[in-house]
DNA sequence: CTAATTGTTTACTGATTTGGTATAGTTTAA
DNA sequence: TTAAACTATACCAAATCAGTAAACAATTAG
């Protein structure tokens, strides 16, 4: 019932590119220094949080990385799905959601699991970027 | 973010013992097969219920298991924690957290996460055994 | 054009967790 | 005392996690 590593790595770095003034490119070195990430698994994370729209990168001398919109539209649903895709609290929830029993479409434990995922889901869309740096 | 295999068969364990009449001792093989839980796994969970104090067991012949409470009085909580222990969605939470950056008390996304980790334990409190059987 | 700089991609690795099985032991009723 | 039931512990293969490495691609400076 956790968040991993990665993930966590990623909401830093989300977090201190919303922090400079908007447009400012930000070398991988200078984010892995100030927020403490290593570096080669920085680089590894970033390719995600850009598929996923959240940041843009330049290549080259003068290259780095730099959030694709506004920290106010950037939540910590969008960091989370980003690194671990959509969130799914118990197996039988998943598109096919796998269950030995079978069950689903009857099962007590199924519906309750599916509205606490919905809360959380909906709590993590609920915090914000913007609301981190003001 | 997701509660593991063995959690997702205490649950179903629970409810399977929460259908039966007040008292009715249950014994593992029963549960195992109307639940279709692996028969040696579902023996290595039950304790793990027993020593949470959410199940009483009874051993030798006529043995097996029962709730040692109303379902009423048992939340979803109450059987996350039995399997996994307290909640914590990302490690800067535990109880001596651990962050690379040393930054939990001052640290905006420690207390973001530490509102949506409240919300959801709120939420999985929320869910007992007892609205399931209705 | 070339070299230096910076991100991208993919593969690899050791440690830990997960999901499950096996074995030996304890308790209890008949 | 024997069979039925749970308990404790050890074991195991596969998957995941956290991180490292190396080769590659793009861009800019000179």
């Amino acid at each position: 019932m956790n968040i991993n590593q990665a993930t966590d790595y990623a909401f830093r770095a989300v977090l201190f590119l919303a922090k400079q003034r908007s447009g400012k490119v930000v070398e991988a070195q200078t984010i892995a220094e100030q927020e403490v990430i290593p570096m080669r698994f920085l680089l590894k994370i970033m390719p995600s949080l850009i598929k996923a729209g959240i940041v843009k990168s330049l290549r080259g001398v003068g290259g780095g990385y730099f959030l694709s919109k506004s920290p106010r539209e950037i939540t910590f649903l969008d960091v989370v799905e980003a690194m671990e895709g959509r969130i799914h609290i118990n197996r039988c929830l998943e598109d096919n959601g796998y269950c030995s029993k079978q069950g689903a479409p009857t099962c007590q434990i199924h519906r309750s699991l599916a509205a606490i995922q919905a809360n959380l889901v909906a709590e993590l869309k609920n915090h914000n970027f913007g609301d981190l740096i003001n």
